[in-house]
DNA sequence: TCAATATCTCAAAAGATGTTGAAATACTGG
DNA sequence: CCAGTATTTCAACATCTTTTGAGATATTGA
């Protein structure tokens, strides 16, 4: 994960509907869902949500898979995860582990 | 976090100088930065600093106090770790533990 | 092959966001 | 209290993003 990756990463889901369509393929699990069914979900056009979905699939947040008519999104949780790994690189110059929760107990008087 | 935190978050951290002040704030520790000098490390004019620090607070990912004739940023860190929380709940229905990092090794085929 | 289904592409309009430079405000140390 | 320092505000402009609706493309089952 480098700078570009994770502005085109925060820049995906600072956006409501994607935002809410990485959470709903969070929730999928890694079966995924159909184009279709996740803007049925949405309650948003077919174009609106080929929109959306191509967006969070460029920055790496969702992949995509034919199969049969149908196009199968799910999350790419490793790229989820790596974000706040990003975000957190070199917390208080080491002095604290944010993975582990402790940063909060460290770093916050 | 709600959604709309979370979108406000995310928006925040999806801009090139917000996110490198956020990086050089969490760098930094719970002392903090002096307004000035976050602007001197990014290179940017005090209104463009001023700008984005604002932006950062409303998003509530960084905090000010005034010190003198200074104002001190620094990162709010439960805030930066709740975001992937987040984003992460109820993530393969339960099926994994994506704060232990089982999630990859749950999920991903 | 053909009809039906599923998804994507495109361009124009609308809307949101970032930058600039000048001026205003806030605070402190002497 | 005043000069100087630190930071914020503002408005105009430029740029980027999202929505819309119509049409194009791709795939499959009969």
């Amino acid at each position: 994960m480098n700078e570009l990756q994770a502005l085109a990463a925060f820049g995906s889901l600072s956006q409501e509907t994607r935002l809410r369509i990485v959470r709903l393929l969070v929730k999928a699990g890694p079966d995924g869902m159909a184009a279709g069914a996740v803007g049925e979900a949405m309650g948003a056009s077919s174009s609106k949500t080929s929109f959306h979905l191509s967006h969070l699939e460029r920055a790496g947040l969702i992949r995509s898979r034919r199969e049969a008519r149908s196009i199968i999104y799910s999350a790419a949780y490793p790229a989820l995860s790596g974000l706040i790994e990003f975000l957190m690189k070199d917390c208080c110059q080491g002095r604290c582990d944010p993975a582990g929760n402790a940063c909060a107990e460290t770093c916050e008087a």
